[in-house]
RNA sequence: GCUGAAGUGGUGGAAUUGGUAGACACGUUGGACUUAAAAUCCAAUGUCCCUUGGGACGUACGGGUUCAAGUCCCGUCUUCAGUACCA
């Protein structure tokens, strides 16, 4: 009977979807155990063998969980808001929601074939109404809270109401904008609703406010601070200017702390961590305010240095800092006004790629030193930036690198505040184990005493107080798309109002193109029903807007990471997916996800947010859990191997002429003497080159098909000459031997490098549980790694082998023979191993394991059914067709996923003897079989009494013998 | 620049608390079977010296600790990732 496995993984996927073998029970007795998936954005261009690396990974902990005895919930669904759809769309006009249906349906059956373990009736997808329901009950949410400094958490915003209208604001310590007035009860009852309401946006978790936002043309949209990178937009690259514009924001900066602190209750990896950590960039120090001198005006700064607070000779602003233009004195004026010209003209990204050149102006201006009250210097330099902190540093050159560079620049005065420190050559930027020095009552200090006591005397001038800044900004929350959750927002007179929750969701509108409109507004503008009906609470047309009753909906979307803030929760839900976003019960049972395996590119954005989102439905009082994730593993990039042809060139133009890489690199290298050489010169001369041209011909490389690449890197010829029409007549030039090689080079797998490998073309060619195990088989889980299909042999090759151990060409070979101490000894060894890989996410070496235990019983000719049953529970998490067919071939009747995973017996792998390696000063030479129980007097005894010892020592008395009972005896002399 | 991770045969990689470096595969070479091919099976395969036996050298580089170092410590180099005038 042959291994035939496209028949067997058929059959068997089509058992699990009848069966719904893998439906997950909200209720049950079993402790539960939730593994998710990142959800996949279902691109049209299908998977690639890249892509199920995370899913196979976390398909066979979920499958072992199972084993072991948890409830597990394993969903997937789609992240199916998106550019790329839309992108699509605005080309060829296809709605977008008709392109996303058609991509879900490939990536539903390119993972279907792989025979994973999830549950689909829970499946989710970001872009049905029926989903983003809740995304915009969840926005709504957001929008009626505050955040509460005293509590540390969010409540309604009622409650602040209240407390507005009974003892006005000045009393209270929660999150807002910076530009707040503040106002008496009284004051505040006089206002009008939209008085009140535009102060309230200030207090919004999600609020409206023109920002200075990311705007990228290209896109027609803005972008948040994780979506650029290197300052272009991180989907196409395309440049990012900065722009003023009404916005919705998250006030994601009032979590900073507590998203900060959440690292330390949760495992992920030390990366991922510090990525988060730097993003919200904590830096404790304190405010302090200079008066100017002159002036009614005082400068703010930040600083995480209040003690050194003597050492400041000079001050700087960024140049768009408002006060420059009111300090500025007339005799600076000309120069100050040039220097922001220029700045201005550079752009953020210019500025941040020149550090080195040093450029400033001095306004004229003076501030005041708040404790000497000694004159300082007022500058601008570009080194500072206007959207960190307040815009403006106190510069003190003796204990900063940059302010040091600048004071030399311009030869601005260095104090020195550090007892016995050398500044002549560059700053001292340490803290530790220095005192404090010619700094009047701080003298003789250290750093922290010192910050502490600068601090409490700035707050008995009312000149500063101790405060902690975060680099965390508000996350801009609109985009200027189609393809996006519609927000649950009307205006009335330009106050935002939100749709009441039993109306949701509102369903995007129809648009009859995907573009801006004429005036620049979003391509909402474009909906002919696009206005909220208060009486009915309906959509209704635009054209009944009469601002009464019916008004103007909001036209922006929100942007990808909307949908996948919440979307685990919603996983949870069974029954009643329409009425809540997740019902208690289901909350309660599966709390958390356990086990979460993604992509690391998500670590500012994704894992941010959702944090973000889980810390405010926890404080709204919706859901238990303060982290969405528990542990979290980024699993690596498979990389593809790229093909390259080698081209000829004569004056930067092809001859249409390949010659092999073995021709080109390494000992076939061409020259006059070459056996090929006339051959080439007659192809040249055919060509039209004289003689004296050859030396002019150069070599490029071009991608071309891995598929037409062989395992020992050789071209497929006709199918390269077919592949493209300017191929047809070209003129190939092989090896010696006759074989056209290629150059192979490892590059992240893409469309346009010609070397992405489809999986649906390995399952056909090897089957599922042959690239389950390769992928698995290729390396650890987090580590990058090139793809090589001609690799796949050898686990495929084991499977056959597997299959072999079983079956036979008269049918099933397993009998109820008593398994001998060898068979227990595999098996049980395999089980150890086994488990303790998989628990340690070492999916690679548990292969190699499978692969010794099966070559191990193969040579045992082991036959038991006590044997051999339970090693196809331990396979099956990997390869689980191949585990299945065999395990009802055996008799059974049931899914192998209910099967118990075997139990370890360690008694099956105690040895009587141990083969122990004979060192001589750390150097193996021989090995000896000794009895287990043999005492280290002994061993010594008899090691130092065998031939080989004596034959090693030459007549040498040894100085010292080692001996590690079980492990190892080294002779040292 | 800073932070983090990594560097082991021709290739992917293995090696528990320091204890036989290179498991398991791919590839390569040779062989068996076959009219032939595929498939399968067997053997060899870190480098160098050498007649067997064996020896020398080997985990990026240079030091060190130790009876013993891929593993621990110090320094250097390289690669990858993140981040960057953050006051």
């Amino acid at each position: 009977m042959q291994y035939n496995f496209n028949d067997i993984e058929a059959k068997w996927q089509k058992y699990w979807a009848e069966n719904q073998t893998f439906k997950a029970s909200n209720t049950s007795d079993k402790p539960k155990y939730y593994v998710l998936d990142m959800f996949p954005y279902p691109s049209g261009a299908g998977l690639h063998v890249g892509h199920p690396l995370g899913y196979i990974a976390s398909d066979i902990y979920a499958r072992y969980q199972r084993h072991k005895g948890f409830n597990v919930l394993h969903p997937q669904g789609y992240d199916s808001f998106g550019l790329p759809a839309e992108q699509y769309a605005i080309q060829t006009g296809q709605h977008p929601a008709i392109t996303t249906e058609t991509n879900i349906k490939t990536y539903r059956r390119q993972l279907d074939q792989i025979g994973f373990s999830f549950d689909w009736s829970r499946e989710v997808r970001t872009s049905n109404p029926e989903y983003y329901k809740w995304t915009q009950w969840i926005f709504i949410q957001l929008f009626e809270s505050y955040y509460c400094n005293d509590d540390n958490k969010a409540k309604d915003i009622s409650e602040l109401i209240s407390i507005f209208s009974s003892e006005g604001n000045t009393n209270v310590n929660v999150a807002c904008d910076d530009d707040i007035e503040t106002f008496s009860a009284e004051a505040w009852n006089g206002k009008n609703s939209e008085a009140q309401q535009e102060i309230l946006l200030k207090y919004r978790l999600t609020y409206l406010a023109e920002t200075e936002v990311n705007w990228c043309p290209a896109l027609g949209t803005v972008l948040a601070n994780d979506e650029i990178v290197n300052g272009v937009s991180e989907r196409g690259g395309h440049p990012v200017v900065r722009k003023k514009m009404t916005q919705w924001s998250m006030r994601i900066s009032a979590y900073a702390e507590r998203l900060l602190q959440g690292l330390e209750n949760i495992d992920w990896t030390d990366s991922l961590k510090e990525t988060q950590r730097n993003w919200i960039g904590k830096s404790v120090g304190a405010t302090v305010s200079f008066n100017v001198k002159e002036h009614d005006e005082n400068i703010e700064v930040f600083t995480t240095r209040p003690d050194t607070i003597f050492g400041v000779s000079f001050m700087t602003l960024a140049p768009e800092h408002e006060l420059v233009s009111k300090l500025t004195t007339v005799a600076q004026k000309e120069a100050v006004n040039a220097y922001i010209e220029k700045s201005a003209k550079r752009s953020e990204r210019d500025r941040m790629a020149d550090v080195k050149t040093i450029s400033g102006v001095f306004t004229g201006a003076y501030a005041e030193h708040p404790f000497t009250k000694e004159p300082i210097q007022i500058w601008i330099g570009d080194y500072v930036l206007a959207s960190y902190g307040t815009g403006a540093v106190m510069a003190v050159p003796c204990g900063d690198q940059r302010d040091y560079d600048f004071a030399t620049h311009f030869e601005i005065e260095i104090p020195n505040i550090f007892e016995g420190v050398d500044i002549s050559n560059e700053a001292f930027t340490g803290k530790d184990n220095v005192k404090i020095a010619n700094s009047d009552f701080l003298n003789g200090m250290n750093y922290k005493k010192a910050s502490k006591r600068a601090i409490y005397d700035l707050e008995q001038l009312g000149q500063g107080e101790g405060k902690t800044n975060y680099r965390l900004r508000d996350a801009v929350f609109s985009r200027q798309r189609y393809w996006g959750e519609p927000f649950p927002v009307y205006y009335v007179n330009g106050m935002p109002q939100m749709i009441a929750a039993q109306h949701l969701p509102i369903k995007l509108p129809e648009v009859e193109k995907y573009l801006p409109t004429e005036e620049g507004e979003p391509p909402l503008g474009r909906a002919d029903v696009w206005a909220w009906d208060t009486e009915s609470n309906t959509v209704v047309s635009n054209d009944k807007i009469n601002n009464t009753t019916i008004h103007q909906l909001e036209l922006n979307t929100m942007p990808g990471w909307a949908g996948s803030s919440w979307y685990f929760f919603h996983y949870m839900e069974e029954a009643n997916r329409d009425g809540v976003f997740a019902s208690e019960d289901a909350l309660k049972y599966w709390e958390n996800v356990d086990l979460y395996i993604g992509g690391a590119e998500h670590a500012t954005g994704h894992l941010l947010y959702s944090r973000f989102w889980v810390k405010l439905l926890k404080d709204r009082g919706f859901v238990n859990v303060e982290e969405p994730f528990k542990k979290l593993i980024n699993q690596g990039m498979i990389l593809g191997t790229s093909a390259f042809v080698v081209e000829a060139l004569y004056e930067g133009k092809s001859l249409n002429v390949y010659e092999s890489y073995n021709l080109i690199e390494g000992p076939n290298y061409i020259t006059s003497e070459s056996p090929k050489w006339n051959e080439l010169r007659e192809i040249y001369r055919s060509k039209g080159l004289e003689e004296e041209d050859f030396s002019k011909v150069t070599n490029r490389l071009i991608h071309c098909d891995v598929s037409f690449v062989n395992a020992s890197d050789e071209l497929d010829i006709d199918a390269f000459k077919n592949w493209r029409a300017e191929f047809k007549d070209a003129i190939f030039l092989r090896d010696q031997d006759g074989v056209f090689k290629v150059k192979r080079e490892v590059e992240k797998m893409s469309k346009s490098k010609y070397n992405v490998v489809n999986p649906d073309q390995i399952v056909a060619d090897y089957g599922a549980d042959s690239l389950r195990l390769y992928e698995m088989f290729l390396g650890p889980l987090e580590q990058y790694k090139p793809w090589n299909t001609a690799g796949i042999s050898g686990v495929h090759s084991f499977l056959k082998k597997l299959w072999k151990l079983y079956v036979d060409d008269t049918g099933l070979k397993v009998n109820d023979a008593e398994p001998t101490k060898d068979n227990l000894k595999t098996l049980h060894k395999t089980i150890k191993k086994v488990q303790e890989d998989i628990e340690n996410f070492s999916f690679n070496t548990s292969v190699s394991t499978f692969m010794i235990a099966v070559n191990e019983l193969g040579a045992q000719k082991c036959t038991s059914k006590d044997i051999l049953e339970p090693l196809l529970v331990l396979i099956s998490p990997y390869a689980p067709h191949i585990a299945e067919e065999l395990y009802s071939k055996l008799g059974n009747t049931v899914s192998i996923s209910t099967t118990a995973f075997p139990t370890f017996d360690a008694s099956h792998l105690v040895e009587s003897s141990k083969n122990y390696p004979i060192s001589f000063n750390g150097k193996m030479r021989f090995t000896l079989e000794l009895p287990m129980d043999m005492s280290k007097e002994d061993i010594e005894k008899t090691v130092l009494a065998h031939e080989k010892t004596i034959a090693q020592l030459e007549g040498r008395t040894p100085k010292k013998v080692i001996v590690v009972p079980g492990k190892i005896v080294n002779i040292v002399g």
